[in-house]
DNA sequence: CAAAAGTGGTATAACGATATATCAATTGTC
DNA sequence: GACAATTGATATATCGTTATACCACTTTTG
């Protein structure tokens, strides 16, 4: 009763030495069927669960991966963590998730702790102004480590999203429609991702030969840009199109025109990013530039496994498109 | 270079024994300045971090804490994590969280892959159909555990919310407003949760003299209730309130009101379950029962920390009101 | 000045597992 | 029937820590 079962507590129940309990199963060794059998209803009797952290000291192996998220709210990430999740469980990893927040500084005490507490891996969407010394401390510890959106160091393996790429895309679709006067909403700082989504953003402008000069910024929920959309409208009541930096953006961005009296779509045009499961249940449905989170999910963690197996290759990057998803928050300019 | 760095490593490039440097780390036995100044130099330019794993092992302490949860997509639930970790992390520890996604395998899997790998304690939102071998391989283990949410065995610790209560009071509102055809709505199978709630709504239609048997079930997310309202209203057309078992759920009724051309709150009202932050948001804002996720985390988080210093306290049960926040959704029944 | 107390460290064992070496008993070979 | 090969287990060392015991050396005490 007092305390957990170990190998001891096990061996001496069904009467052999601990190596031997060891050896029964773990499949090594030889063992004649009978203490096999000994051993396995002794184990099974106290519940015995081996202790990974002991096997792992000994051994190296670690089968627990740990993911730094900057934002466990978002949906989005949510269906990320579902297709890691799906893939290293099939694999027998165990991945346990800590949400930054995106502060750096509890950022970097988590990611310590990570450490301390023996991860086999990391995945990691690095937050706004982590400063250099947590990768200097990634690098000493020798811990694989995948970047996920973020890609602030060449030096390590990454998937994202081609986020210059895709904002180009949406643009350009609002440029065909008969935009001119067309707005980027939602971000609040200059991370790698906003830095390239503007970027696209401001391509597509220039060959439309519009001014991309209206950029504003939002935090990244529905509250915030609806708030925001009402600001931006009425410093700029001559934008008829709005790229938003994310869907939860862009969903509070039409539902402040509704409020304002304009039909998003007719009056406003609204693009999303992402796809999240909203947005094609919003009221009007909500046009967006599409990615496959679950198959991301899957793809980051192939990328991590592949490096815990081959911890010398060249790093990986690995850069997924989004797909334009028209629904009805885009129409064409009135003239 | 080559591994990470240990006790031995510091130990050597100070001139020092293992001992030394672990009790300059710790600050316990008698060490001069001068040694304790060379032995933290070395540690410092080895980047070294001390593995609590091994020290867990020999010192019988762990501070990591598992929260196993049900569902991180749920915005709720993602706020109480933000409770319990802002707690934990300012006493040291740190918290790692995997979602079950209500599947009990799964959950299985993953709970035992949190004793194998080493937990302090456990926070846990019990899958629904949790078998009855998950609570004994935890007892076995004797690992200090706190249910949240889903009061399954009166053996743990536990903190929930009274929703028997927080239901009864909800549909007496309504019964106050007039109403006397009200549906419950939401919910998939009978957990603890769901049971209690409904309970509270049949002793308040009852007290009401009112038909408490329209209940319907659907997912726990904003398209699920939308569709199930549409049902719902095609089904029992004199239904004029609705009690919802979730933010969500009640969210994706009042969308669907207003596609069936009925205004909530006047023509047929809605009353949710959580206050998210969606549900201020919302057009028409949400009447909801609100309870304080972040508050309830910290109080979870507390009571686990008062388990681990003393085992042997008798199960501590605290339960939370909810309270009644009246906003958009909700009004005087037409006669 | 001998015995006691204090100082600053090291030696050793232990935590729970695994890897390697070893050993006694059985079986096979000529 | 002597020697080698096989079988089925155990002994021992090790991973990176921490707890305890201990030891050499200095300082204090009567």
């Amino acid at each position: 009763m007092a305390g957990k079962p170990t190998l001891g507590t096990v061996a001496k129940l069904a009467g052999v030495s601990i190596p031997t309990v060891s050896q029964v199963l773990r499949g090594t060794g030889r063992i004649s069927e009978d203490t096999r059998d000994r051993v396995l209803a002794a184990a099974k009797q106290l519940r015995y669960l081996p202790d990974s952290r002991a096997a792992a000291m000994r051994s190296g192996e670690n089968r627990e991966i740990g993911f730094v998220i900057n934002q466990l709210q978002n949906p989005f990430n949510a269906e990320v963590i579902g297709g890691v999740v799906d893939l290293l469980e099939a694999e027998g990893y165990l991945v346990s998730i800590v949400d930054t927040r995106d502060d750096a500084k509890r950022q970097s005490r988590q990611l310590e702790a990570f450490i301390r507490h023996g991860r086999g891996g990391l995945l990691w969407v690095p937050a706004t102004d982590t400063p250099d010394e947590v990768f200097e401390l990634l690098a000493a510890q020798g811990i694989p480590t995948v970047t996920f959106l973020r890609h602030v160091r060449r030096d390590l393996d990454h998937v994202g999203i081609r986020d210059a790429e895709a904002t180009y895309v949406a643009t350009r679709y609002l440029g065909e429609l008969g935009h001119h006067a067309i707005a980027y909403l939602g971000g609040t700082d200059m991370t790698m991702v906003r830095r390239e989504r503007i970027a696209g953003f401001q391509r597509a402008m220039a060959e439309l030969g519009a001014d991309a000069s209206v950029i504003w910024t939002c935090e990244d929920n529905k509250l915030a840009g609806l708030e925001a959309m009402i600001a931006l409208r009425a410093a700029h009541p001559e934008i008829t199109a709005v790229v938003c930096n994310g869907d939860m953006v862009a969903l509070g961005a039409s539902l402040a025109l509704g409020r304002l009296g304009l039909r998003p779509g007719a009056d406003v045009s609204v693009i999303g990013f992402d796809d999240i499961q909203d947005a094609a249940v919003a009221t009007p449905p909500l046009t967006t530039m599409a990615v496959h989170p679950h198959k991301l999910g899957r793809k980051l963690a192939r990328i991590l496994l592949d490096r815990i197996r081959e911890p010398d290759m060249p790093p990986i990057v690995s850069e997924i498109s989004a797909e334009l998803t028209i629904r009805a928050t885009t129409g064409p300019a009135i003239p």
